[in-house]
DNA sequence: GCGACAG
DNA sequence: ATCTTGTCGC
C-alpha cells in the first residue's frame, strides 16, 4: 500500500509534532550506530553498524535485504530508507545511545528529514549528516578542522556546515531528534578522527554495498523473506 | 514559469 | 544512490 508524496507529506506534519528537540543528548555514548541503504534498482541493502563510542572499533553488525517501495522525491527520502532501517535497528542486541544517519535532520524543507523521521520512530536519540547541500545558505567555513558557519533555513538556524578535516570539503550536521546541535557536532567530531565522513557512516555504507554484492553473486536474494503481496 | 533538489 | 579511468597524494 504506497503512499502518494501528498500522503507522505501528511504522515511528516504528524510525525513532526512528536519530534524531541530539547536535548542535550549524549555526549559520550557507549555505543554509536550508523546506518546506510544501498540499492541495485529496487532492490536495496539497509545496514546498521555499531561503534564502541571510545574506540570507534565496531562491536556489532546487522543487514537485511528489501524493496524500494518509495521512488526517491527530494524532501522524501524517509519513505525510501526507513522502513529497512527499523527492521535492521530491531534486530540488534542492545540499542544504540545515538544514531548517525546519512543526510538530513532538522534541516529541511518541512523541517523533518530522515534523521528525523527514525528518530521519532525509534525513541532514539539521531543526528543526520550530509555530504552535499540540499537546503539553507551558508557561509564557507575556516580551512581547520572544527571550523564550521550556521546553515540558514528561511532565517532560522537548521544546522552546520562542519569542517572534519583540514582543507577537505565539510559536512552538513543537523539534529534529528533528542539532540541538540553543539552535542550533534561534538559527536560528528569524534567520530571522524581521521576522515571526513563519521566512521559510523563509512562502516555502515560499506556494509550495505558488501551485502548487495553477496546477494547479487548468490542469486538467493531474499526468496525465503517476506514474498510480495500477491 | 523554470530550475534545483539529502540518498 | 549509481554509472565510471586515470590520477594526485600520503
Amino acid at each position: 500500500m504506497p503512499l502518494t508524496v501528498m500522503e507522505a507529506e501528511a504522515v511528516q506534519a504528524e510525525l513532526r509534532q512528536l519530534l524531541d528537540l530539547t536535548g542535550p543528548g549524549p555526549r559520550r555514548p557507549a555505543r554509536v550506530a550508523g546506518v546506510d541503504v544501498a540499492y541495485d534498482g529496487d532492490r536495496l541493502a539497509a545496514a546498521v553498524t555499531v561503534l564502541d563510542g571510545t574506540t570507534l572499533e565496531v562491536v556489532e553488525e546487522v543487514a537485511v535485504d528489501g524493496r524500494a517501495s518509495f521512488g526517491y522525491v527530494p524532501g522524501l527520502l524517509a519513505f525510501r530508507e526507513v522502513p529497512s532501517l527499523l527492521e535492521a535497528l530491531g534486530r540488534l542486541s542492545a540499542p544504540p545511545d545515538l544514531v548517525v544517519c546519512d543526510g538530513y535532520g532538522l534541516a529541511h524543507p518541512r523541517r523533518f528529514g530522515l534523521a528525523c523521521h527514525l528518530g521519532v520512530l525509534t525513541g532514539l536519540p539521531t543526528v543526520g549528516v550530509g555530504k552535499t547541500a540540499f537546503v539553507g545558505v551558508h557561509a564557507e567555513p575556516a580551512a581547520e578542522r572544527g571550523s564550521w558557519t550556521d546553515l540558514t533555513l528561511d532565517g532560522d538556524v537548521v544546522g552546520r556546515v562542519l569542517r572534519t578535516r583540514d582543507g577537505v570539503k565539510p559536512v552538513f550536521v543537523s539534529v534529528g531528534h533528542r539532540v541538540d546541535l553543539d552535542t550533534a557536532c561534538h559527536n560528528v567530531l569524534n567520530l571522524t578522527p581521521r576522515y571526513r565522513l563519521p566512521e559510523t557512516t563509512r562502516t555502515a555504507d560499506r556494509l550495505s554495498r558488501r551485502r548487495l554484492a553477496e546477494n547479487r553473486r548468490t542469486g538467493l536474494v531474499e526468496s525465503a523473506q517476506h514474498d510480495e503481496t500477491r
